[in-house]
RNA sequence: CGCGGGGUGGAGCAGUCGGUAGCUCGUCGGGCUCAUAACCCGAAGGUCGCAGGUUCAAAUCCUGUCCCCGCAA
């Protein structure tokens, strides 16, 4: 079929790929303006767009696809339908229209749950026991419209935001080679979604990793592997930065281990070290005990909890945080 | 030239008013013990990222270079 496809990160490549391997003839591919990135600050072209520059696809970067001149470019590509995957940035009603077969997308989630920008990580961080992919036909609302097609999958306990994101990534690409033949064929009903049961998922930003130790053991796990790798979970120690890459709360059947003054854990305020050894370091919550085994002091590698305290005198009743 | 931190035995760190390197852990050997990841004794292991320079002498000062990382975007 001939396509346009619109997308941005690494999400929307491994979809763009399956397109193209899949046969379908990709006119034209849309995504954001370069960015500065990394240390140097230098330009740098998008996932999707070094995918299509490797494999002669023109490429569009319109500042907002809204523009009359990107309106017309799209008009003038002949598409039979719009692929959207991670674009980063709303479709008006006005190139919603111009494909004969509409605007289709895929969300890295099981509508009507989890609408919005960040749908992965944000079900990790409530809980999900699974999520999935679902292939929508657009229209001016955002995640709205109506389901063509889903793909389940179960989500694992150590998933994080990173290996889920693969995961839905492969199931999106191959959901949507599926859906777009289907879909031509007129065997795609469209499912209105049920309003009830929608629930949105907020965009990650930095900020999202600050760990507040006010917050209970097992929610900060979960969060802890959502933002895993990006942003990543951080607190501070000693006015410095301090990412956590993995922590799992004391199970109710451990034994806390018992402070150097003798406090028990539940004695201490959030935030506290309770206990540093080789196995990891046990800190104080809202609600619960979080031990971290992995983590990365400023300027520094992650590492694990005991090579960390091979170099770093952390005792009991230290406070993250401040 | 966006700001900043760092490259020291296998790991994580200390040591920078210059005088051939130390800590915690690990490794190996021995001991204690019913036993042990616990404890005791001992050992191996580092041209201090790389290249120059200053100096009687540099991990420590100067210059250049490579690499890693945090922040900001």
């Amino acid at each position: 079929m001939k396509l346009v496809f619109f997308g941005t990160p690494d999400f929307a490549v491994s979809a763009l790929a399956a397109l193209h391997d899949a046969g379908h003839t990709i006119v034209s591919v849309v995504t954001q303006p370069d960015k500065p990135k990394g240390r140097s600050g230098k330009l740098q072209a998008s996932p999707v767009k070094e995918f299509a520059l490797a494999h002669d696809i023109p490429v569009l970067q319109p500042v907002r696809v809204r523009e009359e001149a990107a309106v017309e470019e799209l008009r003038a590509t002949g598409a039979e339908v719009f692929v959207v995957a991670a674009f980063g940035q709303i479709l008006p009603k006005t190139v919603l229209e111009i494909p004969p077969l509409g605007c289709i997308n895929i969300h890295a989630s099981l509508l009507p749950k989890l609408r919005g920008a960040s749908p992965i990580q944000t079900a990790i961080l409530t809980g999900e026991e699974k999520t999935g992919i679902t292939i929508m036909q657009m229209d001016e609302g955002c995640d709205t419209g109506d389901i063509l097609l889903q793909e389940e999958l179960p989500i694992a306990p150590d998933d994080t935001g990173g290996s889920l994101f693969d995961k839905l990534a492969a199931l999106g690409a191959e959901a949507v080679v599926k859906a777009l033949p289907l879909l031509a064929e007129g065997k795609l009903p469209p499912k209105k979604q049920e309003e009830e049961k929608v629930t949105l998922s907020a965009k990650f930003t930095k900020e999202s990793g600050k760990i507040d130790w006010q917050k209970d053991a097992a929610y900060l796990s979960r969060l802890v592997r959502a933002v895993n790798p990006w942003p990543c979970a951080y607190t501070t120690l000693g006015g410095k930065t301090l990412k956590i890459w993995e922590a799992f709360p004391l199970q109710s059947g451990e034994e806390v281990p018992v402070t150097a003054d003798g406090k028990a854990g539940a004695d201490r305020a959030p935030g506290s070290v309770l206990y540093a050894a080789a196995e990891g370091i046990l800190v104080q919550t809202g609600d619960g005990i979080l031990r971290i085994t992995e983590l990365q002091p400023e300027s520094k590698k992650r590492m694990r909890a005991a090579d960390f305290l091979n170099g770093t005198r952390l005792t009991a009743g230290e406070l993250l945080g401040r």
